[in-house]
RNA sequence: GGAGAGGUGCCUGAGCGGUUUAAAGGGAUGGUUUCGAAAACCAUUGUGGGGAAACUCACCGAGAGUUCGAAUCUCUCCCUCUCCUCCA
C-alpha cells in the first residue's frame, strides 16, 4: 500500500509505475473516489460536531421542556445523516479495495520489460560443467537411484505430487541444516512459521486480493501460504518496534503451497514446479531508509549466493524487469542455477525489497530516537527451497558412472559422499 | 468438541448509560535537588483523519444494533486464559 498523500501529490509516478509493471490501474479514478470520500467524511464529522454539542445541551438542560426540544432536533438530524453514512460506506469500501491494488513504484534501475525473458544478467558464478557423457535430467537420475517417486506421488497427491526417498530426503534435510547454520551464524533468528494462516497475513504481504487464484484456501476460510514470508511478516503486525532493534533478521522455515494456476503445461516433469515444497526464507525489517534497504537487499542476495556456492552449483543473478515484479516489489533479483539437461539457468531464489508497501498493510512501525513513529521497510529473499534445488543439484553433480557426488559443505550432515546406484 | 472467565492507553488495572477530554499505580521523558547518582518532589507522556491555524472528528478486540447520548446495554464474530474431552 502506498501513502494516499504520496499518490495525490505524485499521480504521474504511480501511473508510470503501473505502465512499467504492466499493471492495469486507474489512478485518476482512485483520486476521484478519495476526494468524494473526503467530502463525505467532512460532512459527517460536521454533523457529529453538532450532535456532540447538542448532547452537552441536553446534559446541562435546566428543565424537561428544553431537553425535549433538543431531543426533537436531534432526531431530525439523525434522519438526514443515515443516507450520508450509507453512501460513505459504499465509497469507503471502494476506496479500500482500490488502495490494495495500487502498485509500488519500481526503482529507476529496474529495466523495462514484460516478463522473465526480459530479465538481464548482472553476474555469474561457477563453472558450467562440461560432461564427457550423455547428461541425464534429474527425473531420470532420481528414477535410476530411487530418490523420488513421482508415480506413487501422483497416486496419492495428484498431478505434481511426489515422494522424496532415500538419499534425496536425507540431502534435503542436510541442506536445511546447512542453510540454517549459515543464517544463524549471520545473526538471523531461526523460526518455524505457520503455513496455515488467516486472510490478513496474505493481504498484508500483498498476495491478496489480486493473486487469489494462486493460493490454496481451506473450508474454514484459512489459507496455505506459498512462502513463510507471509507468516514471518505477520509476526510483527500491528506492533511498534524500537529503532535500536532494527534491522530484524528472520529465517523462516515452513512448508509452502502453490496452486500453480496459470502455469499449466510448464515444467510438468520433476520437482521444479510442485504444489507443495519446503523453503527457508530470509525476511528482514529495517528503518525507513532507502540506502539501508538497498544495502540489505544486496546482503540477502549474497547470503543466498553463499549457500549455492557451498552446494557448488553454478548460478547467475539477474535483475528482474519491471513486468516481472510483483505489485509491491521495488526491485528484484532472481538467482538462477544452471540446469545441464535444459542447457540454461532456472530460478531457485528471488530477492526483493518493498520499502513500506507491506508494513503499511501490516501496520508494522517503529519509534525513532526522536520519538517519531515510522513505518519500517521490509525485504525478503529465498534461503533455499527444496526439492526445487535438487534439480540443479542432481544434474550438476552427476557422474559418468551414474552416481551423484555430494559437495563438501553437506558432508558433515550426511554419512555418505555420493549417491551410488542401488544393487538390484 | 464441551463448560466457565475475560479482551480498556507502553505495562498492570479501575470504570458497567451522560462529571471519561479513560481513575490509580508502574514505566518512560524533562525539570528541581546533588560533586555525581539513588531517593523524593514537580511536570510531560496514545493513535489516526480533516484544517494554515484555532480547533475538530474517530478510536476502550472487530462488526452491527438500541439510545438524544455507549468503554458501559443487546446481537454476531474473532482472540486469550482456566478446567474437561481428544490427540501428533
Amino acid at each position: 500500500m502506498l501513502d494516499i498523500k504520496f499518490i495525490k501529490e505524485n499521480p504521474g509516478q504511480v501511473k508510470e509505475a503501473a505502465r512499467k509493471k504492466h499493471i492495469d490501474f486507474d489512478v485518476d479514478h482512485l483520486l476521484a473516489v478519495y476526494e468524494k470520500r473526503k467530502k463525505l467524511i467532512q460532512s459527517i464529522e460536521n454533523l457529529s460536531k453538532v450532535k456532540n454539542q447538542a448532547n452537552k445541551e441536553i446534559q446541562n438542560a435546566k428543565d424537561d421542556e428544553q431537553r425535549k426540544l433538543v431531543i426533537a432536533q436531534m432526531r431530525e438530524l439523525d434522519r438526514n445523516s443515515d443516507a450520508e453514512e450509507k453512501e460513505f460506506k459504499e465509497i469507503d469500501n471502494e476506496y479500500q479495495r482500490l488502495m490494495l491494488l495500487v502498485p509500488n513504484i519500481p526503482d529507476e534501475s529496474v529495466p523495462e520489460g514484460k516478463c522473465d525473458a526480459d530479465n538481464t544478467e548482472i553476474r555469474k558464478w561457477g563453472k558450467i560443467p562440461d560432461f564427457k557423457f550423455e547428461v541425464k535430467n534429474h527425473v531420470q537420475i532420481a528414477k535410476d537411484l530411487d530418490l523420488i517417486d513421482f508415480e506413487r506421488g501422483s497416486k496419492v497427491a495428484g498431478f505434481r505430487g511426489y515422494f522424496l526417498k532415500n538419499e534425496a530426503m536425507l540431502i534435503c534435510m542436510a541442506i536445511w541444516n546447512y542453510a540454517t547454520e549459515v543464517f544463524v551464524k549471520k545473526g538471523f533468528v531461526p523460526m518455524a512459521a505457520p503455513s496455515l494462516v488467516n486472510e490478513e497475513a496474505l493481504i498484508g504481504t500483498g498476495y491478496l486480493p489480486q493473486a487469489k487464484d494462486e493460493v490454496y484456501c481451506t473450508h474454514d476460510g484459512m489459507y496455505l501460504v506459498g512462502t513463510s514470508e507471509v507468516p514471518v511478516m505477520g509476526y510483527h503486525s500491528n506492533e511498534i518496534l524500537k529503532e535500536e532493534d532494527l534491522p530484524l533478521k528472520y529465517m523462516g522455515f515452513s512448508p509452502c503451497f502453490r496452486t500453480e494456476i496459470g502455469s499449466y503445461g510448464k515444467d510438468t516433469q520433476g520437482v521444479f514446479r510442485v504444489h507443495e515444497f519446503t523453503k527457508i526464507e530470509q525476511v528482514v525489517l529495517c528503518r525507513n531508509d532507502k540506502e539501508e534497504s538497498i544495502r540489505l537487499h544486496e546482503e540477502l542476495t549474497k547470503n543466498a549466493e553463499e549457500i549455492l556456492q557451498g552446494l557448488e552449483l553454478p548460478y547467475h543473478v539477474v535483475v528482474n524487469c519491471a513486468g516481472d515484479l510483483g505489485l509491491g516489489q521495488v526491485k528484484k533479483y532472481d538467482i538462477e542455477c544452471w540446469v545441464p539437461s535444459q542447457n540454461k539457468y532456472r530460478e531457485t531464489h528471488s530477492s526483493s525489497y518493498f520499502f513500506d508497501f507491506q508494513t503499511r498493510r501490516l501496520n508494522i512501525r517503529y519509534k525513532t530516537k526522536d520519538n517519531e513513529t515510522e513505518f519500517a521497510y521490509s525485504l525478503n529473499n529465498t534461503g533455499i527451497a527444496t526439492p526445487r534445488v535438487l534439480m540443479p543439484f542432481l544434474e550438476n553433480h552427476q557422474q559418468a558412472n551414474g552416481s551423484v557426488k555430494i559437495p563438501k559443505a553437506l558432508r558433515k550432515y550426511l554419512n555418505f559422499k555420493e549417491i551410488k546406484p542401488k544393487r538390484q
